[in-house]
RNA sequence: GGGAGCUUAGCUCAGCUGGGAGAGCAUCUGCCUUACAAGCAGAGGGUCAUAGGUUCGAGCCCUAUAGUUCCCACCA
């Protein structure tokens, strides 16, 4: 398989080709192996109807990061794919393409409704995977699933049973959520509130028998026409003689009483609140408190009920313009104040929600939410950052009943079973169930469940649960789940009690919560907006390897991050960076080249190189380890554009050029580190790390197979290393003195280098004439001279004579400048030494290393000081 | 009304358990040096929001303040 990279790095050209190619050798599938140790992630499965999005490509990238890393690394890593159904936003969208045809849901019926959803389904639950592989996810599709096939409806049923034969489930007439675009109800976490502007509608209602009013004002005029009572605080004098009392509710005149209720504070507004238990959640209360009537005003879509024929089947805004005209009419209204208040509305629609009393499925939260806050507060589980523990906390010690059946029809159907004949009511797994007291067939519940309820389940629902399969055994609890924080409490806390309540264990150990990404100017990314980016586009025009890697870069945990086009130029530029540098060293290797180990004998850049990589095998590792993927992208790119690019690189191409065996070790070495390089940056980047690899390896293996670099504890070279940074500290002295001076490289000059290491200079006397312009380059450890530029650092004072080149007072300036630089560096060094608190409390260590620092400025300094000399 | 985050170079952001402030982009100066102009070599640019405190030592820890963003909350 003799493969030759091309000459320009285009990912267009290879991305498909080997994702397919990893899926066909089955690279991604991972086996229950009692060998190995699992490692399993599971994907927060996008919604059949969506579009991958730029909050997708973060999520599947940082996974993906984690899932190739751990591969690599030995572990049977399993990543589990898989969609959700998403029950109201995906029913909305079949209904508005049905709408576009003039059909209906109730044209269609349930059955055929459902046939329609599920050839949508297969239609377009594709199309998200297909997406989710051009990014390079690594999931075994093997075991792709879906939140309403066959297995997790099992799992739902059997939850859901359980629950119920526990009492955690029950059946309820309470006042939930609705939407009336929708038509369902909601739990709350699907409600989000917003600031409105609106209005106080101060109104006036008469006390019976009596010439007087009592006064209050409302928010919502319209739902007087549900009013029950009106409530004041019983410790309220100004109204305690009205309490029994009755008033006449306007335009309605129904008698309704005047309650004394804690709930009605004083100092607010008239301190006099209107009582609608069946549209207001505070309301209802009130009303089960004092057995208050509880009347319905409104349709499911929010139209007003027949039993006000004035207003009957007008929108609830539009018959509130309608109630507050009466109102004026009637003379009940005081005043119109501006208000702004906090509106509920719909997540998915954005509707305003109304509350209504009705009778729906609750999971009885308490007992749920204990063990689940357990979990956390004993470490079981843990949230990086840690900082989204204390949500997650708050959200559960506050948790209300969970509102779980939806009136809508795609989904799971709710298990509960009624008889028509004596009013019987069983929930069982069985789809069709018989009376248990006369024997009729039963009547199913027409409701399906909030789909929250199944991706609660999928930690284990995916794994085979509720069956005893060795994949459930092997991969659960999961390690890692990786979301954005704005979904901890839709899914991850019912991920968390579901998991615990069914499983005995939590789901995961780790919650690894990243944040939003934004458009360039910090907004959120959004239809209306049309701000969004489109993540395929942007793999289109620069490669999956440079959106990953911009994606995976330059932020931190559960911080949100702005997407910026030059960042993920940058980020193209270093793939081909890395493309060039690959390209450049094959093609300076012979034909059908083999690697067969570091050579014995290494040279000082060698080792320099070396122990340079092996620490940064150390940090790659331990920063993943910390969920610090930012950080460990970060240092590999320092790596491979400075260290080995812009120096290794430059450092071996003499050796290179001269042929023989210093060549051939200088390639072994190149090879080596190139290697290592690509197995560090392949969880990042793995298209272009995989293509190199191939062909640097003739095709003889997969670097998604190769085992991840890791500190190598028997190399250390830190002595080479720092005896080598001396060369390199002097290449950039001369380069820094010649730029300062104008010299343009073509320009060579002679170097005299003054130094105490002197075999080390001696041996790298080639580097300067390669790299810092050197027409001839000597050692010594003194020279007398003059006319001469000045090169100085610790341990090197480097004279550059060009006569004619020489401006004696700028140069002597240029040394100034230099010499109070130092000065400053030894005022401070000797400074902190003299600090007696700093010598008394300081490691020793810091002292050490302080003191080695001022003795290295202070050899600068005495440098500086010659050369100046020389000058005068 | 509670809670959280953010404030570091012109811009976007890193900065791990406190030990002389970093990157990318942008700017300026040289370079077509046979891997790469999607590049190379240099340079400039920061009282780390403000005020106190702890400490031998603070961008980092503590307390207040300001600006900003977000989350939660039943004030009609």
């Amino acid at each position: 398989m003799a493969k030759e990279l091309a000459k320009s790095y285009d990912p267009r050209s290879f991305e498909d080709r080997i994702y397919k190619e990893w899926n066909d050798k089955g690279c991604f599938r991972a086996e229950a192996d009692p060998q190995k140790t699992p490692y399993t992630i599971v994907i927060p499965p996008p919604n059949i109807t969506g579009q991958l999005h730029m909050g997708h490509a973060l999520d599947e990238t940082l996974q993906d990061i984690l899932i190739r890393w751990k591969r690599m690394n030995g572990y049977a890593a399993l990543w589990l794919p898989g969609t959700d159904h998403a029950a109201i936003a995906t029913e909305a969208k079949i209904v508005e393409a049905m709408r576009k045809e003039g059909v209906s849901k109730e044209d269609l019926g349930r059955d055929g409704f459902m046939k329609r959803a599920w050839e949508w389904k297969h239609q377009y639950g594709g199309r998200i995977v297909e997406q989710l592989k051009k990014l390079g996810s690594s999931c075994d599709w093997s075991r792709e699933r879906f939140t309403m096939d066959e297995g997790c409806s099992k799992a739902v049923k059997e939850v859901f049973v359980n629950y119920y034969e526990k009492g955690l489930i029950y059946r309820g007439e309470r006042i939930i959520n609705w939407c009336p675009k929708c038509r369902t109800s909601l739990s709350d976490a699907e409600v989000t509130y917003e600031d409105q502007a609106g209005h106080f509608w101060h109104l006036r209602y008469k006390i019976k028998d009596s010439d007087s009013y009592i006064e209050l004002a409302t928010t919502r005029p319209e739902t007087l026409l549900g009013d029950t009572a009106v409530a004041v605080n019983p410790k309220d004098t100004r109204y305690s003689d009205l309490v029994g009392k009755t008033v006449i509710l306007p335009i309605v005149h129904r008698e309704i009483p005047v309650i004394a209720d804690d709930y009605v504070e004083m100092d607010f507004g008239t301190g006099v609140v209107k009582i609608t238990p069946a549209h207001d959640p505070n309301d209802f209360e009130v009303g089960l408190r004092h057995d208050l009537p509880v009347i319905n005003v409104m349709n499911d879509d929010a139209t007003i009920v027949d039993d006000y024929p004035a207003y009957a089947g007008m929108d609830r805004f539009e018959a509130r313009k309608a109630i507050v005209d009466d109102l004026e009419k009637e003379g009940a209204l005081v005043k119109i104040e501006d208000h702004s208040h906090n509106v509920g509305t719909c997540y998915r629609c954005g509707t305003t929600v109304e509350p209504k009393v009705s009778t729906q499925w609750f999971v009885k939260m308490k007992p749920l939410a204990e063990p689940a806050i357990a979990a956390v507060k004993n470490g079981e589980t843990r949230f990086v950052p840690e900082r989204f523990e204390k949500i997650y906390f708050h959200w559960l010690e506050n948790i209300r009943d969970w509102c779980i059946s939806r009136q809508i029809w795609w989904g799971h159907r709710i298990p509960a079973f009624y008889c028509d004949e004596c009013g019987e009511m069983t929930v069982t797994k069985e789809d069709h169930a018989v009376c248990p007291v006369c024997g009729k067939p039963m009547r199913q519940d027409p409701d399906t469940l909030d789909t929250w309820f199944s991706s609660a389940l999928w930690p284990f629902s995916t794994l085979g649960w509720p069956d005893e399969t060795e994949d459930l055994k092997y991969f659960y609890p999961t390690n890692t789940l990786v979301t954005g924080y704005d979904i901890i409490f839709f899914w991850v806390i019912r991920m968390m009690f579901s998991g615990i309540e069914n499983m005995g264990k939590a789901p995961f150990d780790t919650v690894l919560i990243h944040g939003l990404v934004r458009d360039s100017q910090g907004r959120k990314m959004s239809k209306s907006l049309g701000n969004g980016i489109d993540p395929l586009e942007v793999i289109n025009e620069y490669g999956a390897d440079a959106l990953r890697f911009m994606l995976a870069t330059g932020n931190s945990p559960g911080n949100d991050m702005r997407y910026i086009d030059d960042k993920v130029k940058a980020a193209r530029n270093f793939a081909n960076k890395l493309w060039n540098a690959s390209r450049f060293i094959m093609m300076n290797l012979p034909e059908g080249y083999e690697f067969r180990g570091l050579p014995e004998k290494l040279e000082a850049e060698d080792k320099w190189l070396i122990n340079k990589f092996n620490r940064l095998a150390k940090e790659v590792n331990e920063n993943l380890e910390k969920f610090e993927l930012g950080v460990a992208s970060q240092k590999i790119y320092d790596f491979i554009w400075d260290v080995y690019c812009d120096w290794y690189i430059e450092l071996t191409k003499p050796r290179i050029q001269s042929g023989g065996d210093t060549m051939e070790r200088a390639q072994a070495v190149l090879v080596w580190a190139m290697q290592g390089m690509l197995k560090l940056l392949h969880p990042f980047m793995p298209f272009i790390t995989e293509e190199i690899w191939q062909v640097l390896t003739n095709g003889s293996s997969m670097i998604i197979l190769e085992s991840y670099p890791v500190f190598d504890e028997n190399i250390d070279y830190s002595a080479e290393e720092r005896s080598f940074s001396k060369i390199i500290e002097a290449v950039r002295a001369v380069r820094n003195t010649r730029t300062e001076m104008n010299v343009p490289p073509s320009v060579k000059a002679k170097l005299f280098i003054e130094t105490a290491d002197i075999q080390l200079f001696e041996s790298c006397t080639v580097f300067f004439e390669r790299l810092a312009s050197a027409s001839a380059v000597q050692v010594g450890e003194r020279f007398e001279l003059t006319d001469c530029a000045n090169a100085v650092t610790d341990s090197a004072r480097i004279f550059i004579p060009m006569d004619e080149l020489v401006d004696k007072e700028k140069e002597l300036a240029r040394l100034e400048k230099e010499r109070e630089k130092v000065q400053k560096d030894i005022d401070f060094l000797s400074g902190k030494l003299n600090n007696q608190g700093f010598i008394a409390k300081a490691p020793e260590k810091l002292i050490e290393a302080e003191r080695a620092k001022l003795a290295n400025a202070q050899e600068k300094m005495a440098k500086i000081q010659q050369s100046m000399e020389n000058f005068r």
